[in-house]
DNA sequence: AGTGTCACGTTATTTTGTTACACGATTGCG
DNA sequence: CGCAATCGTGTAACAAAATAACGTGACACT
């Protein structure tokens, strides 16, 4: 096994129920919400969450959708640049987008270098209506 | 006096306090921050604050940081494009920087289109090191 | 046995943000 | 004028999000 690369077997107990709801989920969930969720599992506190989250997050598994304050699953675990991401949000569904953009991504890092700034996170996030909404 | 850029003078007083506040402080301040810091003018509740702030940002005096749910003021107010602004946060002094490319705006407006989105507003932080720690 | 590490569990606390309700000032309008 | 509508304000209570502090058990390694 990859030391770098998690896949769900490499997941604790509490890490793949965590899991497991985000993958469930078809939108973001708050870690409140999966607490509730796992309830039945035998969470009991939010640190139980948050901890797999952590955990999760710094796998490559699941990102952090900061302007929401709620969690994704990644649609593409085992690429390389979880730094370098982006998500559609739209306000109307709720449904999150994951978009891996390689120009963007140089270009952020250009920008960065340009100011002479270390990057190491980028958080980029666009709220709208999505294609499907504004049909509707 | 135009009737969508707002000055100063336009500000309610507890907009102008606000406002004043996060002009002084050379970061980013949290809510609560504010708060504490406008208890002598006679802030009381965590609500005042966010009414301000929520037309602050409304008339683009403000900008909210929301990996740091924090707030700060816009540095070049008055310009129009307020949905598309980046930020590079140092991680270890504290400092924001505003960014304004239009290179980034444009490619994120078309990130967008392509993918049917109608695109309101663009969340970019970029976290990292400035190059005043690097130095350091 | 001793040590270090890691995940886990529990309680309490802090930080952040919102809901609900009421009051006063202003504006617009019949 | 009188009256509704709007807007900013004030206060209290509350909900949501995140962390601090402390302790336990499992496991590996010496």
């Amino acid at each position: 096994m990859n030391e770098h690369v998690h896949t769900t077997q490499d997941l604790t107990k509490n890490q793949s129920l965590v899991m497991g709801a985000l993958s469930r989920s078809d939108g973001p969930l708050s870690a409140y919400t999966i607490l509730d969720q796992l309830r039945d599992d035998g969470f009991r506190a939010p640190l139980q969450v948050y901890r797999a989250l952590d955990k999760l997050v710094e796998f490559g598994l699941v990102h952090r959708l900061e302007s929401l304050n709620a969690f994704v699953a990644c649609r593409h675990p085992g690429c390389d640049d979880h730094e370098t991401v982006a998500f559609m949000i739209c306000e109307t569904c709720g449904q999150v987008n994951e978009i891996s953009d390689n120009t963007l991504a140089k270009q952020l890092k250009r920008l960065a270098t340009d100011a002479g700034f270390a990057l190491k996170k980028s958080t980029v996030e666009l709220r709208g209506i999505c294609s499907a909404c504004a049909a509707a």
